[in-house]
DNA sequence: TTCTTAAATTAGCCTTGACTAACATTTACC
DNA sequence: GGTAAATGTTAGTCAAGGCTAATTTAAGAA
């Protein structure tokens, strides 16, 4: 269980974050596609994905793409759900989806669980409630 | 109009925050105090507030205690004000007290004028529509 | 008044996470 | 296959924001 204790700077969390996406949309997560989609340069993320690789996360051969470990994986999972979840909710408030998609970026590194659970509940509830959509 | 443009650091907003706070409570903002709230060491808060000062947002004597300016006011009064919203907004979703005090001290600094206002927004209707309280 | 203690400050260090510049490798095109 | 361009890495710098240790000032007790 090395899943629980593990607990990850911001920074990292949108680099494993942004790791799992790319591999989902492209199907390879390379070096430049994250620098471009989080706007820093490509050397920091060479030194993130160096830490991630300390952390059992991630794998790369060098020179190229970036791959997920099954723990980076399932974190990873975690971290984007928490992210749609949280731009959904904002979406309910009225957001617009683009303030919606930076905020969820923000918020999902600093909620406690319980904030998240509540959230999910009223998410719930307004689904049923039936809004417009 | 030196308040538009002026965008503190989270680090820096919750230093300015407790400062009002204490004013507030105490009727004095001590280093020592400062230091005790926010969990940091004396040190820390001495360098904070040298950069507050630098911002003409508080005045201080050596060996005082730390005074607001009109534009720190101000200014704390608006990131209080915030912290308000969001705590009286996740105490609405069920969160209790002590997580939404915490909760809301993070989301304060991150989040958009936008949600903000929505935020306001539904905090307000809610009232309306009477909850219990 | 003097001495002890608490509070405040200063100096200097450390970590995180970005950056630029320089170098290495791979890819792609001729 | 050879070379230009793109991509990746390494080395070293910087700022923010913490910290400890040492010093200075203020305050309170003997």
């Amino acid at each position: 269980m090395p899943l629980a204790p593990l607990k990850l700077s911001q920074s990292l969390e949108d680099y494993l974050e942004m790791v799992y996406m790319l591999r989902k949309e492209n199907g390879i997560a390379r070096v430049k596609d994250i620098s471009t989609a989080l706007a820093v340069k490509m050397p920091s993320v060479a030194k993130a994905v160096l830490e991630l690789k300390k952390l059992g996360l991630v794998t790369q051969e060098p020179y190229a793409g970036v791959e997920l470990s099954k723990d980076g994986e399932k974190l990873a999972h975690q971290i984007l759900n928490r992210h749609l979840l949280l731009k959904l909710f904002l979406m309910k408030l009225g957001v617009s989806e683009a303030t919606a998609n930076k905020d969820a970026c923000s918020m999902e590194h600093i909620l406690s669980a319980e904030t998240l659970s509540k959230i999910g509940i009223f998410v719930n509830e307004f689904r049923k409630k039936g809004s417009s959509k």
